[in-house]
DNA sequence: TATGAATGAGCGTTCATTCAT
DNA sequence: AATGAATGAACGCTCATTCAT
């Protein structure tokens, strides 16, 4: 279920010269942190000249920026459609939980990673316009949650909660690998069962 | 029981010049990460003049290396203290979780923070010599995970269980306000409540 | 025949912003030696600004580099030609002897005294680089110096009679002056008096 | 004759403080030049702490000036101790040469070379200091040289000779080895038989 | 659009010198 | 004398950004 062999990409990271630069953006700003990428290493990762970078970006922030937009837009997306095709609250929950845990350890690895690492990095303008994208974000996890809650499928504060779950999901890309002894499924079945009232049947290591 | 009043300080960080330069180098890069802190900024802080600097720490990531270096001694202190206090295996567990928590939101706030944002800012050798101290530290959870795992205590493998406590109580620092709905002690309990097989009695949030 | 008037350049000092960074670089570096120099004095000198002055040359270490490098083969080219006209043995020798004063006292004569005042303050590694150069400058001494010693023309092993050759003529730039007592070619038939087994005829000063 | 294995130092550097910095000085002086040397590498070198050495020099030009002067000192005195011993004027010329080629490659070896690479690192007014008393080292060769012209022992004119020789005998330090096939007596007698009109009788090289 | 030379403010670091102890 | 912490100006170099082509 994991995904890290697809493109380490998005939505939006085609190949369009724009599209490649945010590609070489994401993956240098994992790598070296914000500061520590000059926009040459950009620029020639992208095959262009670094003047040429600000034809599509005005600033080296605006790329960041841009990054964070384009994973956040992608994922969100990416948990709506899960969400639809889930039956009941306990899958809902159990689809957050994969969704999130495969944008920071699949596909958007890389982007993902930028969001935690480089917030800082952005000034509290920018930081205002990604928080107002990742607030529908958000509202995906509280709704489920709430209604977790309401059926007493959850024994913490929805608001608790979540900030506990999302430590437990980004934290993992620090260790988490597919190929080690915990699958991907299990790890998510071991977050799931430490919500959950009761320990889920079946459950893993 | 959380102590942000105390000074944002750890033992080691006291008034020698050397002290005050950790502890205002601790606050800046928490503030600002390590590369957007100028030596002259910490130098200020710390009263003194930039050249001056350089006869405590022969170089800026020495800085921050000290900083790593001495809020890991204390809390490892600290924690093998409260370690050797706590009567069963459920009180120590509980003891780690509080003694990490407190570390991160509590007196040692800043210099924790650092640690963890500012870890790829340090080259890989001195990340080596501060990963040398940081196992004595991880060895302690490690021991107290295993021995509640022996017992069925927890529900979750020792190894993933102590990423997935590292990672909810490093993320507490971005929400977790005292003086909120939610005590330090509330949050504890909740956190180690996750953790165990039965549902903590008389649990709270 | 020394030509001090004309520009205090050498081939690849032209008026390129590279030739012009050579050229005042040169000046500088002779006047002030290496240390002493700042880029931001070169740069100043040249014309442009202390940043500019990176993108063509990586470090100031480069600069004296490439003087050096100019300048020998430069001097050597015109060795060659000079060389190649020379009719016999005493000719060439002659030729060697007033093409390196020339080179020491004439035209050349900044980046000649960079080439020995500031040579020690090149990296191991550039030495070689130019050594390499050298050494190809230095052939063409012991070639006439061992032809001469064949036909007994002069009275000292080759390879020491370069050395005291060297030392001559290097010497001169401490004190010779074309338009003193002594006149150019004086000097130059001075110095090859002093290397022949018979006093030359018509010799000067 | 050329003494390389008595101590390194002249007169005056001997164990006292001063003695041992001025000692430091030189050897340090010639290896990285006076720029690349630091007031704490002299320190250190001579035992001391780098702000212990402002007792003994006002600053680190007067090291620089204090070595030149006590080579130069004495190196006078025993090219004079030398010329009285010597019978007559080719003797003594021969007797000038001999001592500067072994203040150049023997004993005064550091200080001698400070004297030639170091000097240009030496304000006007030092500059001027050293030069008075060079003079007096100037002048026992020119009195000689003269002498030698008068009798036509030489061919070239006392002013130009004693340039070329100092070229000669102060370049000796770049290539000149006593352990190589030259030895030191060869070395002068070579040197020697440059100058003379009529070659040496005996003569080797 | 794309280029790449140029900018210029700012960085981490050095080091001769001072001075209270 | 000796110490060693402190100074502060200056250094080589970096780099996001601009702009004429």
């Amino acid at each position: 279920m994991v995904n890290r062999r697809r493109r380490l990409t998005v939505k939006g990271m085609d190949d369009s010269p724009r599209g490649k630069l945010l590609s070489a953006a994401a993956r240098l700003f994992r790598q070296r942190g914000f500061e520590r990428t000059t926009v040459r290493e950009i620029a020639a990762a992208a095959g262009i000249q670094s003047g040429s970078l600000f034809h599509h970006f005005a600033s080296k922030e605006d790329i960041l920026k841009a990054v964070m937009i384009e994973v956040i837009r992608y994922n969100t997306a990416r948990m709506e459609a899960t969400l639809a095709a889930a039956p009941d609250t306990r899958a809902r929950l159990r689809a957050l939980i994969a969704c999130e845990l495969e944008s920071i350890v699949g596909d958007t690895r890389e982007a993902m990673l930028v969001l935690v690492r480089c917030w800082e990095s952005l000034s509290k303008e920018r930081q205002a316009e990604v928080l107002a994208l990742r607030r529908a974000y958000e509202e995906l996890w509280l709704a489920v949650l709430r209604e977790a809650a309401a059926r007493s499928l959850v024994r913490v504060d929805p608001f608790v909660l979540r900030r506990l779950l999302a430590g437990m999901v980004s934290w993992s890309n620090t260790w988490f690998d597919p190929r080690g002894p915990t699958s991907f499924d299990q790890l998510v079945d071991t977050i799931l069962g430490m919500c959950l009232r009761e320990p889920v049947t079946g459950e893993s290591t």
